[in-house]
DNA sequence: CCGTTCCTGGAT
DNA sequence: ATCCAGGAACGG
């Protein structure tokens, strides 16, 4: 499931191999992931636009083309964006197809049809609510100790796991990090927010930056679907800890216990995690 | 605020 | 044959 660290590595991955370049032609082969704007007007918008930067945005991608249009596109669980030889055959599951002026192509692929495409003008993120509402970049100096603690504190009663994956508190939490991050900050997840101590809330700031860099480096996380814009995969899967590991042993001998919280599997380790 | 919905393939 | 995975939008 691409997460922050999935979605940064198909970014950095991507931008070699697209900026500078134009778009030449656009098929649309399943219309139903695009929100804005009509599948139709969608490919007439892009032609002969050129890619000029890629900016990540929580769990968004957000291209920047010539004449201050964005490309913004989320690949919520099983969503590939790859760049590839425009003679390669077709995944079953290619939605949409962006071909460029040298020979390549860059490919929109998604099993399960759940990912989010939009056309807006630069900057003009209001119909994209997700987008618009998200908080801070945990990865940035944006992202404060005291930020988290006044957000903490706002979110009161909500669970530990529901606040970490709210996208308007901290942005590009999915399922897998919020478990890895807190294993790492030794926090069960039912834990109110509103209720920790001030070295609680160090040791989860500290966790949400640790977790989610360490797996940047790896280039995140493949448990199924996941590659970057080459085709890659990640290497953090070897660094879980939790995630998945339900029933398993942790490294304090105890037992990995999976329950839900959010409607959401959650797997912790009821010794280290209190 | 919470539950439901979307969708497919892999697991059971 | 049935169940489950899960991000964000949407309905209640």
């Amino acid at each position: 499931m691409p997460e922050l660290p999935e979605v940064e590595t198909v970014k950095r991955t991507l931008e070699p191999d697209l900026i500078e370049q134009k778009i030449t032609g656009v098929r649309v082969l399943y219309g139903g992931i695009i929100k804005i704007p009509a599948p139709e007007q969608f490919a007439q918008e892009l032609i002969g636009r050129i890619f000029q930067g890629i900016r990540r945005r929580g769990k968004y991608l957000v291209f920047s083309l010539s004449g201050n249009l964005n490309l913004v596109i989320h690949l919520r669980m099983t969503g590939q964006l790859v760049v590839c030889e425009n003679t390669k055959p077709l995944d079953k599951h290619t939605h949409l197809v962006f071909q460029l002026d040298n020979g390549r192509e860059l490919r929109f692929t998604d099993i399960r049809k759940f990912g989010l495409v939009y056309l807006v003008g630069e900057g003009c993120y209001e119909d994209i609510g997700g987008l618009y509402n998200l908080g801070p970049e945990p990865l940035e100096e944006e992202f404060t100790l005291q930020g988290l603690r006044e957000s903490l504190q706002k979110k009161g009663k909500t669970r530990l796991k529901a606040f970490l994956l709210d996208q308007s508190q901290v942005a590009g939490i999915g399922n897998i990090y919020a478990d890895e991050i807190l294993f790492a900050a030794g926090l069960h997840p039912e834990r109110r927010a509103g209720c920790l101590q001030p070295h609680e809330e160090d040791r989860l700031y500290a966790a949400i930056r640790s977790r989610l860099q360490e797996s940047v480096n790896l280039r995140g996380t493949t448990i199924r679907d996941y590659v970057d814009g080459r085709g890659e995969k990640g290497r953090f899967q070897e660094k879980l800890k939790v995630y998945g590991r339900g029933g398993q042993r942790c490294h304090c001998g105890s037992l990995l216990e999976k329950i839900i919280v959010a409607g959401r599997t959650t797997v912790f380790c009821p010794k280290c995690q209190v």
